[in-house]
DNA sequence: TACTTTTGCTAACAAATGTTAGTATAAAAA
DNA sequence: TTTTTATACTAACATTTGTTAGCAAAAGTA
């Protein structure tokens, strides 16, 4: 079959691979079974990617970019620090429930991209978390939040951030929003009376 | 080469299993690349395991009865609610922190049982789950802890102790005991002053 | 000592892997 | 219309995969 108009196989592919990558993990997906779920031999792909490894990539690298942007825009003209915490924290849970198969590839499949994409996306990954730092030091300095080592206190957000798509339910009874809302609170204020 | 007296290959193999399984990931690991840091031939791992996935199994189980005897032990004789939580937390993390690999793999590679070992596996992470949402839902009923769903609770807590192995590093400034005490207070005071 | 069990080896297996070569045809561009 | 480009196919490839068969020798047991 040739081209089809209309229908984008290139974005289709990446779509099915995404799926099939968080459900099984990218190792044990081969081509010939993303072939079938997509409809096509698995030779044809390398019509629209150069290797299995590329399609692993491209999820990656838009996730960090849909990350990074989403984050800015949640942070601009936001000056408060506490503030700019609970927005921090809702953008990337948003970003995580928004795009809960690739989200589970971002953060379980990276490793299995090769040099020197592994490093560069290790590099992106920790300008991220920078920006969370930041601001987790500035409550510090500020003394509006505990001092504490604040590496350990982003990582600990980190922690329960992701981790949300392995059990958020998007037909469940929280909404992406109250879940934002909840986890901030928790991060905030913490679960004592 | 024959039987080596007085060490205990299967044990080795275990051990050099897991380290690999938590660095590459279960299916990124072969028999013949084990065998290489085992010093001996793909084939005689046969000798003492029925197959790949056994090694996983017994890893998988193995961590899972560490983690109930761990908290067993930590629990008992403790009735306050918030002791009890504090308990369990740091019962969690010294595990983790105990057994670095083999917690990655408990985490991340049980997917690749089969069933029924897949079943059962899910059931005793259930189960020890329980555990938890005993403790939240007591000290919520009792008013002690603020109210909020306790799956929601749990799945949030479990969120920010299971990603303690991907950074914990056992030469850096902090002590599993340190990360625990830190972690609790986190969650039960949450990070505003 | 003689016998059994354990543990290792080499060789090979069938199946599955990612990928390339060569070809055909529909869509797009000229 | 003719030409080019994009996208699909079949067939095959070289590796790698987990695993088995058959055999040898050391360790354990009698």
């Amino acid at each position: 079959m040739p081209k089809q108009a209309g229908f984008k196989r290139k974005a289709q592919i990446t779509k099915v691979a995404t799926n099939k990558f968080r459900e099984k993990g990218y190792r044990a997906v081969s081509m010939r079974e993303l072939a079938e779920h997509v409809g096509i031999e698995a030779a044809s792909f390398y019509n629209h990617f150069d290797s299995k490894e590329s399609i692993l990539k491209e999820i990656c690298f838009r996730m960090g970019n849909e990350f990074f942007n989403t984050i800015n825009i949640a942070l601009a003209e936001e000056k408060k620090t506490d503030k700019m915490l609970e927005r921090a924290i809702k953008s990337h849970i948003n970003v995580i429930t928004d795009n809960m198969d690739a989200s589970a590839v971002f953060l379980h499949d990276w490793r299995y991209l090769s040099e020197p994409y592994l490093s560069e996306f290790k590099e992106m990954r920790r300008k991220y978390e920078g920006i969370f730092r930041k601001i987790i030091k500035e409550g510090m300095d500020k003394g509006i939040f505990n001092k504490q080592d604040e590496t350990f206190t982003v990582l600990m957000i980190f922690s329960s951030l992701n981790w949300v798509y392995d059990w958020f339910d998007v037909k469940g009874k929280f909404t992406a929003e109250q879940i934002g809302t909840n986890i901030s609170k928790l991060i905030l204020e913490g679960i004592r009376k």
